[in-house]
DNA sequence: ATAGCTGCAAATTATTTGCAGTATG
DNA sequence: CATACTGCAAATAATTTGCAGCTAT
């Protein structure tokens, strides 16, 4: 494995919560951080894990917390506009992940059992600016998605071919 | 520009036209090639660009071509599973360009004109390849998406400043 | 002949919006 | 206390599906 496999995904220690830099945002558009709002980057970050939009309403239905559907779209819109959530597109349901206090890193997906895994790979980067330098683009981000299929759905592709026939 | 920029996006001289590789295709499946599946194939391959299901359905009916908005939608789905054509996510709605008999590539997006320009990579393969045996993936595939600003609309931005004000 | 295909209209899925009442800075 | 936010229901947008008749192998 070379030097650029780093792969160290702790979490970044971070000067501000997500709360406050959520805050931060909204006091500079004029907004205004509401309890459902509160609520929303609260629960989002009580946990590290990739979610869509119904996913979330869901979660926070089952935790006590009725938030309207809208109020979470919108939410979620903001909170991307933040720096505080990435969203991906691996489906036709958009897909969301922290960006605020996590490192930079891409994501490889099984298609077979549709995990997604992340990674870290500083050749990337560089990559990226050398091709935007190269194209006279200014680079403000990237998304590098390996699609394929991880060890276990390969080795368990041939076997589970014999229960498929029943 | 280091050596591994190539750009050399030339189509490819393939050995079977893309109606006969579909053809292939459906025969090997039991499926049939009829006429508004010709007309899909022919009609997308008659140019090399970037386009949506919508922009599709228009461009036939301006062309002379009645085919249903669902048979378009129906024939892109074989023609992706059939490595004719790939399916980008940048928006919500799925945009698709030719798969077969082009180079493999990548993009870059300009969020402000909203232009999508390709480039050709080498190294991208390479730590594909790499961040994949790390992970104990078998890559089928892979989409690299550089989102920024285009020098045009970098050099224009500041001075379309002072109109927006008005 | 006999699958499979087509267009149409209706259904589904994901997301957005208008509005009347409520809460925040 | 002005302005922004919320939930609801209705609207939109993108895509899929059921079905009755049509067509390629």
């Amino acid at each position: 494995m070379s030097k650029t496999q780093t792969d160290d995904l702790t979490p970044l220690d971070v000067p501000e919560s997500p709360e406050d830099k959520f805050r931060e945002f909204l006091e500079i558009r004029g907004e205004k951080l509401t309890d459902p709002r509160r609520t929303l980057v609260r629960h989002i970050y009580s946990s590290h894990k990739h979610f869509d939009a119904d996913e979330l309403v869901r979660d926070l239905h089952d935790a006590g917390h009725a938030i309207s559907r809208s109020t979470v779209y919108r939410t979620l819109r903001l909170l991307v506009e933040a720096g505080l959530l990435r969203e991906l597109r691996l489906t036709n349901r958009s897909a969301y992940e922290h960006d605020y206090g996590y490192p930079a890193h891409d994501h490889l997906h099984c298609t077979v059992c549709n995990r997604v895994v992340e990674f870290r790979n500083e050749e990337i980067l560089k990559l990226r600016d050398e091709v935007s330098r190269a194209h006279g683009f200014r680079a403000t981000g990237h998304r590098f998605l390996i699609t394929g299929v991880c060890s276990k759905c390969d080795r368990s592709h041939s076997p589970r071919r014999r229960l498929d026939l029943i």
